[in-house]
DNA sequence: ACTAATGCGTCACAAAATGACGGATCGATG
DNA sequence: CATCGATCCGTCATTTTGTGACGCATTAGT
């Protein structure tokens, strides 16, 4: 029985296609687990899984590099029907968050999971796909995609800390600048896009890197150097970013609805206090305590005629003279 | 050899923890296989199993019920950094957008990454939660929780196509009513809630009901009846749906944002043809073929006073005359 | 009380895994 | 170009493990 459980362990080693290990590498790595066998005996091991299993080697010179297959992806308990419904969601949401870059780690868990769909469907003649549906408020968004090799990269650079050389276009249309010592230190994801914050050379003021526009991207051996006292969190919070969260304090939001529009107040509330209140003219009024920041003023304008901002007396303002701009504009 | 096969083959067979499988209906399913032993083999195959898998049985009367242990989540290949990485952002975007009831099925495979990102933590002391940092633009909400069992029986109902009785509180203070016959037609996912839309009974017009109002639901016996013609697809479209598609058609949008306002578009275009003219005084024009809907209104609305809507003539109307209300409204 | 289903212990035999050894191949080195 | 080390592969005797058959024990259902 030790057989099979040595083989299980060999099979965790392996790595996914791309990256790979020797045969030497695994028995090393066997001997710090409690079960150890010759090498000779896991090249027999290997050859043996290669029957069954989805793996392949690649021969440089006399070392065999075992790895996965592309693609594949097991995973026990084997995914149910739920399981794999959940997945497909994922997917319908998560492409026009994530970008592909990020997204394309997942997919073998995505084929995974249509692969059970399929079967299913093909069992019960259900024909899920005609029974679930995502329905997106958003308007629909293209990724900006990311040169292949760069996420990776620049993943590896920041999760250890090493620095990098890239190059960078500032604007789509310009042409790419050279940035010989880059120190990144953080990432930040915002709806599909992903910033790299670092500072360059000796300079100690954190720089904003579109990942998309990194054209060329080399990890240095050296170790990067962080600002004393910097925290990604606090860059965030600080409104360096691009959209500056202005005031952290909360504040008692009062809002006039249309009751149409105020379907969505019931269903959705904005944190956890919110008090609705019915009023016989078709309205609601809405309370709550909020931040005030750029995502609270874009929903609430998106709502347009629909709704009224009572309270607080500044936003209140901030609104009447949007208005008032908007009206010389549209006249 | 057949040996490590065969096992790998039943730890395939045990479902997850809520559900379980006896050892002679392994055995029948084995049989369907290329690969066939006594019975006695598979009673010995799955004490060794139990020896190193995180598997267990419920014994009733003399019969060995077996699953995995409950939230065990295996991947073959195991998850790599990047993978795990991706996994943890994917939570983070999730749980705002997923019911609570459904992001449970990929729990396991968070803990999963986690566990992966903490040994990497542990290693290199890179302290990757200081560096990686969602940021998001919309208003936190919360989710409306649904009851217990809810969710697996709709889910189960819908695609097994079979009839549910139900309680329903159209409002959250109104008194459940109950639903003896109903006939599921589909699952619409709107922004973290879920719609089941259904028919009562003889009555051939569709029905709305959020997941997260149902106070109890059963599956009954009977298959459920589709109307003649009904799409789902078809449904979504018809505008009867809670965000109607007021027109399919594309139109040529124009409009003009302030510069800062611009900087959003640069990176996230609209739709795939999208063209930007810049102007001197500051504004940048838009182009772009784009359906109008709701969510498009929203969109530009948030804005505010930074952009100005030219063309088609009908949409810019339409903004000119919720300015006039608006400038009613905060006279 | 009987029967069918299921699990378990044991034993002899069959099948496999193992270690040791030597030969072959290939890259690196000087 | 010879040499060395690393690696893989074939083979064989030995050890270990897996297997089927059988009988007994236990339990639910009739």
């Amino acid at each position: 029985m030790d057989t099979l459980y040595r083989r299980w362990l060999i099979l965790k080693m392996l790595p996914r296609h791309g990256s790979s290990i020797t045969t030497s590498q695994i028995a090393e790595r066997l001997d710090t687990e409690i079960d150890a066998r010759t090498i000779r005996s896991i090249q027999r091991d290997l050859v043996e899984l290669e029957r069954h299993f989805p793996i392949t080697f690649v021969q440089e010179g006399r070392t065999f590099h075992w790895c996965w297959n592309e693609g594949w992806q097991f995973t026990f308990p084997v995914m149910d029907l739920h399981t794999a419904l959940t997945f497909h969601l994922v997917r319908e949401y998560i492409t026009s968050l994530l970008p592909t870059s990020s997204v394309r780690f997942l997919e073998p868990f995505f084929q995974n999971a249509e692969e059970i769909l399929a079967e299913y469907n093909e069992l019960t003649l259900a024909h899920w796909p005609d029974k679930i549906r995502v329905v997106s408020r958003k308007v629909k968004i293209t990724q900006p995609s990311i040169m292949k090799g760069v996420t990776e990269t620049v993943y590896n650079a920041v999760l250890m800390g090493k620095q990098i050389k890239a190059s960078y276009r500032k604007k789509d249309d310009e042409a790419a600048q050279e940035f010989s010592v880059l120190h990144p230190l953080g990432l930040v994801f915002v709806e599909g896009l992903i910033y790299l914050i670092a500072t360059e050379g000796n300079n100690l003021i954190p720089l904003r890197f579109l990942l998309h526009r990194i054209v060329e991207v080399m990890l240095l051996e050296k170790s990067a150097t962080i600002p004393e006292g910097f925290t990604l969190q606090g860059y965030i919070e600080s409104g360096e970013f691009i959209y500056p969260v202005m005031k952290v304090e909360n504040i008692r939001l009062k809002a006039l609805f249309q009751r149409k529009a105020s379907a969505h107040l019931h269903e959705i509330p904005i944190t956890g206090k919110v008090r609705l209140k019915e009023f016989d003219d078709d309205r609601v009024l809405l309370e709550a305590e909020v931040l005030v920041n750029r995502e609270l003023r874009c929903w609430l304008r998106g709502f347009g005629a629909e709704v009224e901002v009572l309270a607080p007396e500044g936003l209140r303002e901030e609104f009447k003279s949007t208005v008032e701009r908007l009206k010389i504009m549209y006249r």
